[in-house]
DNA sequence: TCAATTGATGACTAATGGGTCACATTGTAC
DNA sequence: GTACAATGTGACCCATTAGTCATCAATTGA
């Protein structure tokens, strides 16, 4: 799916319907994307203004109309992003070889960096997501979700194995990978906002406690069998 | 700095210095309270308008600002009386007798009990918190915080001692509180807004999965003493 | 070179919503 | 009953902001 710009005229053209004009839209397209990413990040979807976006994407206020209906498509935008990315450190943690433990494991410090470098973002979508009704169309909305759960399910899949999951039998393997994720969503939440995030620069501490304590628990471990 | 209006004289009335006026107002500010709250509950802070506060409430706008300076104020009203309810759980919760798994039981489903009750308040309360700068005054913010973190520390307690977490001395146990705490609300966050709450009319499965997870983990046991 | 088409622009519009205040209503004192 | 205080009220004010559109600039094609 990427564009080769071939000046030249060569034949390789008839396969290639991408114009330049074509590829200087979608580029300036990503562009007020990053630039309103950016500010959704620092301060939130609501209290963000189209004349920041535009002022910081150094476009004019109707330029951005030409590429978004709405603020709400803008943002929806970023959305796919994000769900992309998210998807991205699930299938990149699951492909990790060996057992659900490594595997959680590489997922825990892919979701902690990501948070770090990308703030509140994961927070302010799931706020969104949170109340449905009257922010953002409902039948997008409802596609968001299913790729929210997606992510789980994938993360979900070594879990499914009896020799992983003691649980296997019991309870719904996607129920244990929403509550790893929790628990990563509660220390990025306590550790980025609540704590003033004092410059530490390794978190594979963390993840590596968080993946501990999801598969042994911080019981000790008595001899029963 | 009560003023004590014993209009008939009764010495009794020297010990009480609350007139009846004073109740009465007490009264209505509770009232606007409680419609402020129900509103922000269904629809999120920012998008509930003072006129649906004062409607709902059956006052005029008007009558609102003689109890509350600001909508902002308002809402840090209903902070405080949310901040005390999770704290109450909490101090009940390690008030239950027995070891810390059952006191962690104990908050997992008073919790989840709350949220399901009280919906997204939590949620919009943590949102708040989270983008500290604009929105709410920054000492009063602070303070929350320093509740937030009061409620991890009382939850920390029991796990401070090394019989009943074998991580005690290795990190840090309102971490770990707030790692529990990370688990419930990613649950409910699942439960209640994704999932669109069919109604399950008993979560203690779930109290007790979550509880199960973070003291014994889900890896199968295996005979390492 | 000169239309013609495409695209950028920001002053403007309309709607929203927090906060105010002159007036109305109720309660109290004598 | 009257005067006075305290409290309730919603029409109004004004700042903010999503979205529009007449106008202007750039590019294209002949």
């Amino acid at each position: 799916m990427k564009d080769h710009t071939d000046q030249a005229g060569q034949d390789s053209s008839l396969r290639e319907p991408i114009s330049r004009k074509e590829r200087e839209k979608r580029a300036r397209e990503m562009e007020i994307l990053k630039a309103a990413r950016d500010l959704f990040v620092a301060n939130g979807f609501r209290e963000t203004t189209l004349d920041e976006i535009a002022r910081h994407a150094e476009f004019g206020k109707g330029t951005i109309y030409n590429y978004f209906a709405s603020k709400e498509e803008l943002f929806l935008g970023i959305i796919d992003q994000t769900m992309d990315e998210v998807l991205a450190i699930c299938n990149d943690a699951i492909a990790v070889p060996g057992d659900a433990r490594e595997k959680f494991l590489r997922y825990a410090s892919g979701v902690i960096r990501y948070v770090k470098e990308n703030g509140e973002l994961l927070h302010v979508i799931y706020h969104e997501l949170h109340r449905g009704s009257s922010t953002v169309n409902v039948t997008k909305l409802r596609e968001i979700l299913d790729r929210a759960r997606r992510g789980w399910e994938v993360l979900a899949r070594p879990l499914t194995d009896a020799t992983q999951n003691r649980l296997a039998g019991t309870c719904d393997p996607v129920q244990l990978a929403v509550l790893f994720d929790g628990m990563l969503r509660g220390y990025c939440f306590h550790r980025f906002s609540i704590e003033g995030s004092q410059q530490v620069e390794d978190y594979s501490d963390a993840a590596e406690l968080i993946t501990s304590v999801f598969f042994d628990g911080i019981a000790e471990r008595t001899h029963e069998g």
